[in-house]
DNA sequence: TATTACTGAGTACAACGTACCCGATTCAGG
DNA sequence: CCTGAATCGGGTACGTTGTACTCAGTAATA
């Protein structure tokens, strides 16, 4: 048979893996699997923790201790490995806060910041291309943790999903714009510091040509020294103080029925 | 003299070429130059307009009908051609409204509502993973016009910058979301209608594993049925609603001094 | 025991960015 | 004018990438 559909970027191949049933598989001939799935994923998240997102397959097999082409046997292509990469990094690990619990602002701040704490631990994630959401068991579950921040209100369900969303791409955004430099990928050439001591020149001869007549901030160094973090706080803030107005008009009655 | 200093990735070389002057040059001797590094630019903007952010740089030679290694006479490398075209796509080329005539919020609005634009008008922009921002002549215009919309009040130099750079995030955090898979890349594989069909029957069976119990939504349709510019939007939106008690603190008298 | 399916490793190929070399071209100085 | 030097464009080739394919070895079933 020719072409044994080995086909790369398959999504169906992808759901496949991510929704994998875990039972006792019926006994086949052959050679027992020495690899799982989970050990692949598993390894090539160290990988690509260490060498960013370019990682290659054949650094997952290195790291397997296997040879370069035996985890095509487990996984169709990278493309289909990301997915279960991106999938698991979405796990939850620690324990979940009871958002209930909580008011709706410190849930979806909890979310936030959880998020970027994954963005952190995980800086490849900002530079892989997802064509499209994947929903594995791990993001579902933590979409459905995000959803239990709005217990109590009778938001309707689909501007849950435009807050939940808004929360996670505003953290991406941000996380974007000052994590990529984090992932080592293949130069780590300079330091943020070096980078704008050498943009400077440039810039400070741009501002005193007067065609950026605005741009004077310059002077002021500290007007610059923004960190990612507190960036993405105050983007986060606004918006939640923005939200705020809307979440108390649907505010459930605490006792009586909806 | 071994290794001419082609040096990939050189930051400083990325500058000069950004900042270039167009003065005439000493006539010198050799044949004069075909290309320039601007029709090298637009060439290479053309091509990743059309082929995605994978765009490779026999494309862009192929588009200007010169061999593969001619353009490196001109660039000296991928990663600082890529820096040139983020820039140049910076440019605004349409007419600039005076923001100062309009209200900050209104001006905030169209900075965003223009970022869409370019992301809309060239996806590969998205795909690309930007070390670290390149400030070009285009950009810092851009930036320089985005500090209109915070005339006539006095909020701190700095907090005007985590504004404008909370604007640009917000737009493109939601616009990786949502726009990548627009981006032609290698796959055009499913549509977005398509991909959802796939992922159904294993959403279906997670939800009523019981395993996600917040996750009823599936039943309704249009509550998934969302727009990547309303999610944009919305986020705007409740961004600038919190800001504005902010905003009106800050305004400056009309007439009298600061 | 014979069959059969499956595993793991090796080889190889196309595409990529780009280093290097060489002949052709055009200016500056005599 | 001629000569030398500097530059340009193109071709070839190398290392690295993802991965298609082949083949020998293995273990459960009949």
């Amino acid at each position: 048979m020719a072409t044994p559909q080995t086909g790369a970027g398959d999504p169906k191949r992808s759901l496949e893996l991510l929704w994998r049933e875990y039972g006792a598989q019926p006994s086949r001939p052959g050679p027992k699997p020495r690899l799982t799935v989970d050990r692949i994923v598993e390894a090539a998240i160290a990988v690509a923790d260490r060498e960013g997102s370019c990682f290659g397959m054949r650094s997952v097999s290195a790291e397997l201790g296997v040879g370069a082409m035996t985890i095509y046997r487990y996984v169709p292509g990278k493309k289909e490995l990301i997915d279960l990469m991106v999938d698991r990094i979405s796990r939850f690990d620690g324990i979940q806060p009871d958002l209930s619990q909580l008011g709706w602002r410190e849930g979806l701040e909890l979310l936030a910041e959880g998020t970027w704490e994954v963005y952190e631990a995980h800086p490849w994630l900002l530079e892989i291309n997802q064509r499209r959401p994947v929903l594995g068991p791990d993001s579902l579950a933590g979409y459905d943790f995000a959803l239990s921040a709005f217990e109590g209100h009778d938001l309707p369900d689909r501007e849950k999903n435009l807050v939940v969303t808004a929360v996670m791409n505003l953290v991406t955004g941000t996380a974007r714009q000052y994590l990529l430099g984090d992932s080592a990928d293949d130069a780590p050439e300079t330091t943020e510091s070096e980078w704008w001591k050498m943009q400077a020149p440039y810039l400070e001869k741009a501002v005193a040509s007067g065609r950026y007549p605005r741009i004077t901030v310059f002077a002021d160094e500290t007007a610059w020294d923004i960190s990612a973090h507190e960036s993405m706080r105050y983007l986060l803030d606004r918006f939640l103080d923005g939200l705020a107005p809307r979440m108390e008009a649907v505010r459930r009655a605490p006792e009586g029925p909806q």
